[in-house]
DNA sequence: GTTGACTCCGAAACCGATTTCGGGAAGGTT
DNA sequence: AACCTTCCCGAAATCGGTTTCGGAGTCAAC
């Protein structure tokens, strides 16, 4: 910047303020300043900016090492919105990835005390999650995909998955299914609890009988899928309709009835849950309700922004509605006409 | 910080020559400092030590936004694998993701420019691929993930496309296929080209009729997948295998047959390739030349490392095996038993 | 006692920007 | 001519570390 200054005969001090567009220099000097920066390639440090100003201009997303297929999907799709999103305001997205088996939190706590990041987007909030508590007593800004257990204290950003479930549970019931079965994810992740939720209340809804909509116990991967599928077969055989709590396991469950001899969807119907494109690709392709990871994204890039630049939390609070997508996997049950 | 230096009665370069181990300060006192240090939580603000080292100590990763479906999913895998390997050498990396209309360019640039970053890491190389020039004549250090005409010019870790290809071939042919079939992905890929060239090798090597082996071009998409086996029904009905460029054609093409009443692979073989784990989880599992994102991200994130610090191109060049994952979308053609 | 070698640490400069403060020059007022 | 504004701009301090250089001790040797 010195060689600029000295370039445009000016000072260093007048030079920052020109490019930084000061009210108390000339609009002749600005131009002449701009115009050398160009010519001679200048790029401000962003380093040396950070250092004065305190603020590192980045936002941080630290992801576990075993994020693999579907999840994985979700991830990128997200990040890459979040990144975009970003970008826009001029801030960059840090990835940092920790082992399975390490201690996220002190990696939260590293790259927030080296000054990287000015907060953090944390993505499949759990129960009792550690991650929130200490971000909240640390008082540093972040925002989670997903609700914990104090939606007021922090800023958030979910789908409705109460809603969207029960939703799930409407169309199957429209379609003449009276035995539906759900097939949850692991408790562990808090929105597990909300998506059981939606699906007693649609089935409540619709005047179905509760007894007859057995809950089986996945952990989101395609093999719970299979397990499940075979489970349901020894031990609800009348059951017509299965809601998986996301499209890996519903692939798990159609692939494992296809093997069976069963067909999808004129034996059994199955549906998922998920923001990722790839159900659509699916044979057959699966009924879902999808979100779009981009909108997630680029909505949450927003919100840490207006968080680090002071916003109280309450002012991000976002419930963002599913849509359910109707696809091969579901139809009326045998003997019923659409 | 010079807190920390009054708390022990000492000096600030002391401190940071004690922190940094240097030898000419007394075991007592770095002892003395690295205790002091811990019990007040010190952390070394990193841009501080980067506005003097000139080092970002982190990577860029640029990206563009129409990453979806799988596409997105070895994405996401190989960004992870990637943040994993460069976090264990203290780096970190930085994602940025351009609009797809945007010119990239302007973001190496600018990133670079910036001092944000040492070096960049490049997804999907294409032909003629304006990055990998402008990298080289600005001389900034950067690896690609894919070859490029230019090979001897830079550092790169590439899948060995051309022996893969023509070990499907290999594995079609002792199955007993006669007419197999191509379908390549976009001719704007650099790696097309050598796909072909593996495919046409295996074909040739197993005394195949070349002219019974059309190529079809597709653009990596399920839909054009699902549309060269419209195709390849009306143009050559007579092939008995279609070995496909990437597994999100192969699931096209596995749909579009059954939506067509052929059974796969009973009436017709489809293979893919891809490093995503999801061709696994399809209806029915593919058969793929399967290669770690993981291992790839990991390996790229050393080489990156190493030219940063200072290692030729030379010293990073690495062709890693795929290997075939045979599973059930393959099979013996009818009337031959395996 | 003076000298020299050696160990350990501090003062000051520096990286590249921003910010605070103050001052020179131009122009208008008495 | 003296004074006051207003408009521009520069000197110096600052952010939080690292590096260069030199100086204060201690101790042994002559």
């Amino acid at each position: 910047m010195s060689a600029l200054a000295s370039a445009v005969g000016l000072s260093k001090p007048t030079v920052s303020r020109a490019l930084n567009d000061y009210p108390d220099i000339s609009d002749a000097t600005k131009d002449r300043v701009r115009q050398a920066a160009i010519e001679l390639g200048y790029i401000a440090s962003s380093r040396a900016r950070q250092l004065t100003s305190g603020q590192a201009e980045a936002v941080g997303l630290v992801t576990m090492a075993d994020n693999t297929g579907l999840r994985a999907a979700y991830q990128s799709e997200f990040a890459n919105a979040l990144a975009l999103g970003l970008a826009q305001q001029n801030f960059d997205l840090l990835m940092h990835c920790v082992p399975s088996d390490a201690n996220e939190l002190d990696a939260y706590r590293r790259i927030f005390g080296e000054g990287k990041v000015d907060g953090f987007v944390l993505m499949r909030t759990r129960q009792n999650d550690e991650r929130v508590e200490y971000l909240l007593k640390a008082n540093i800004p972040f925002v989670t995909q997903g609700l914990t257990e104090q939606p007021e204290a922090h800023a958030w950003l979910d789908i409705d998955v109460v809603s969207s479930f029960g939703q799930v549970v409407d169309h199957l019931a429209a379609m003449g299914h009276k035995h539906i079965a759900f097939l949850n994810g692991s408790s562990t992740v808090y929105s597990s609890c909300l998506r059981e939720k939606g699906f007693r209340e649609g089935i409540q809804r619709n005047g179905l009988n509760p007894s007859q909509a057995p809950t089986f116990a996945g952990d989101f991967s395609a093999a719970s899928g299979r397990l499940a599928m075979r489970n349901l077969r020894d031990q609800a055989p009348n059951v017509t309709a299965l809601v998986c709590a996301n499209d890996a396991m519903a692939m798990g469950a159609v692939s494992q009835a296809c093997e069976m001899g069963l067909r999808v969807p004129d034996d059994i119907s199955v549906t998922g849950y998920d923001g990722v494109r790839l159900a659509e690709l699916y044979n057959p392709p699966i009924t879902t309700l999808a979100h779009s990871a981009a909108d997630c994204g680029q909505a949450m890039a927003s919100m840490i922004v207006g968080l680090i630049k002071g916003d109280p939390p309450s002012d991000h609070q976002v419930l963002l509605p599913a849509t359910l997508m109707q696809r091969a996997s579901s139809a009326p049950v045998a003997g019923i006409s659409a």
